[in-house]
DNA sequence: CTGAAAGCGCTTACAG
DNA sequence: CTGAAAGCGCTTACAG
């Protein structure tokens, strides 16, 4: 058998000091230098960390929950990883809560994270439902969303609605008529409502109103469900913009399948901007969040927030056009600015 | 102000009952049916959880520590959302750390888990140096090491070696003759030297030996990088082997920059099978991991380990190999099974 | 600058 | 079947 787990008793007793001032020694206390060398000496021989969870008394447990929609998406991925470098590199622990698209079991993950003591919770979040705001106004700590807007709260946001818009009005420019959209379901706000009520607006300043619209998960099998869906309503549909990257690349497939040429016969617009976007033939034209942004802004206005630093109430997080080649001149004005 | 937090002494106070039997109450224990009811109605109204770290005293600490060599791929992405979901089925909690890619936050993180009392620990490993052994065999826990071979313990691999020669002679045999490698460094056991040796193995059986080798990190931008090399080193290579798809994407990006044709000129080949892989044009040739199945099994050999049940000591996920179109036939015999 | 004591929110023998 | 007591590994006033 290897070593039995050491305590902070046994690390005070083999330096032959008292164990507070062990406990000290980790929180920044006043130990005297010496001291500080023999506990040094000590925890270094035997390797030992303390136990972060015992830490029961402690007024700060320095972990910060991190709920998450998924574990699987490029845009959770970089927030996640943003989150975890800024938090690790001050010192917190990063705990990850997955709620795999379930609104209960994020709900659920939110109260479990209260119930830990974590020192604050920042929320990447499907959505914020009443319930949601109850239980953040009841928690005792400080909670920062994520991507979906949080009024009563502290939240940092993508700019869905503009960004929705600023797409929409590019395909309306280039002279599209007939255009399909694939959303996602109204449980997501962010991308559900706003990023889809932008796209509508853009289109409607260019006289396109009578938009194809499908629904579907966040899926490649559901971008290429709704594809053929709305080939099915309008096959002469010139114009497809897909709430997210991932939902284009069902679109592609789809369209490449069925024999559709792009862009000649339908353009292709997402949302996202992940780096596989730009290999697509032709390159996908897109708009790129800033997610690590998100993350770096969420970590660092979180612990802004238990410092007791005043924050800003809503971050808008930028976001970029990456002009591909998905998307077809069809008309006059093409070269001028959206 | 809302309602104060709630401890296992308030639940019990307010259900008339000992502290322990609330204990008892959700570990399973005896406890009378309306003692229980009791119980169960306090515990509703207050949305009450009992701090899952607070478990000091447990044998069990109903956590497990999830360590992955990044948050940022989807192989990884997989892996973790596969543990997550079969033990979040169970009842345990999954403490996920990330390394970013370092081994010594690798080290860190395996330590810090290992002092926080999870009840075992799922590492998908960087690499498994003699720290690392030395660690594993200290814990008094169980350890599964996920995607890299740990001969003294127990461990969940890919096939490396042997995907590695399916693709190796899948171009020899497709009449290949000046091949290209990009490769990963070799920390990365599994990847860097087995998948790499198989695929050297593989070209040889077909008298392809000497291969211009590049190697770099997992990025996009590395595999650029190191594509340009291998074209300045060879501009005659016709077959560049990636010995991951995101590699294999950086090379589609500048073979198609440089104005050759895949696979007319050159062909490609990758190792993962990411959703994206099949969008490309051509669509990428390339060999697809289990990772979900990795994670699936990760999380029950864990389990099972906890529970005292034996486990085997080795267990290989399964490969798929998923025939793109960017690989072409240079010579004979391509219609054989290779 | 340091240590003994009390306490954090749980669990676990143990006695009833 | 249940509760009082001791204890898990820490932190925190407090007295020195």
């Amino acid at each position: 058998m290897g070593k039995q787990k050491m305590t902070m008793a046994d690390i005070a007793e083999l330096s032959g000091v008292g164990k507070s001032t062990v406990s000290r020694y980790f929180n920044g206390g006043y130990v005297k230098q010496t001291t500080k060398e023999k506990i040094q000496k000590v925890i270094e021989e035997y390797n030992y960390e303390p136990n972060a969870f015992a830490r029961l008394k402690a007024k700060k447990s320095k972990v910060i929950g991190v709920v998450v929609p998924t574990l699987n998406s490029k845009i959770a991925s970089r927030v996640m990883t943003s989150i975890d470098r800024y938090l690790r590199d001050r010192d917190y622990t990063t705990l990850i809560k997955n709620s795999d698209h379930d609104i209960d079991l994020e709900l659920q993950n939110i109260q479990w994270l209260i119930n830990q003591n974590v020192d604050g919770i920042l929320v990447s979040a499907i959505t914020v439902t009443k319930e949601h705001k109850k239980i953040f106004e009841e928690a005792q700590i400080p909670v920062v969303v994520l991507a979906q807007d949080y009024e009563e709260g502290i939240s940092i946001i993508d700019d869905d609605y503009h960004a929705g818009r600023y797409i929409g009005r590019y395909i309306g420019k280039t002279g599209h008529k007939k255009v399909g959209y694939i959303g996602v379901y109204e449980t997501d706000e962010a991308v559900g409502i706003r990023r889809k009520q932008g796209v509508f607006d853009g289109l409607a300043e260019y006289g396109i109103t009578d938009i194809i619209t499908a629904k579907s998960d966040y899926s490649f099998i559901g971008g290429q469900k709704n594809t053929r869906e709305i080939l099915e309503k309008a096959e002469d549909v010139d114009a497809i913009i897909c709430a997210t990257d991932r939902l284009a690349f069902g679109a592609y497939k789809i369209l490449q399948k069925k024999g559709y040429k792009i862009p000649e016969d339908v353009s292709v617009a997402g949302f996202g901007g992940y780096d596989e976007s730009s290999l697509l033939t032709p390159e996908l034209t897109t708009l790129k969040f800033d997610s690590y942004g998100m993350g770096y802004l969420g970590a660092e206005t979180i612990l802004k927030m238990i410092k007791g630093d005043p924050v800003s109430k809503k971050q808008i997080v930028e976001y970029e056009f990456i002009e591909g080649k998905s998307v077809l001149c069809r008309g006059h004005g093409c070269l001028e600015k959206v």
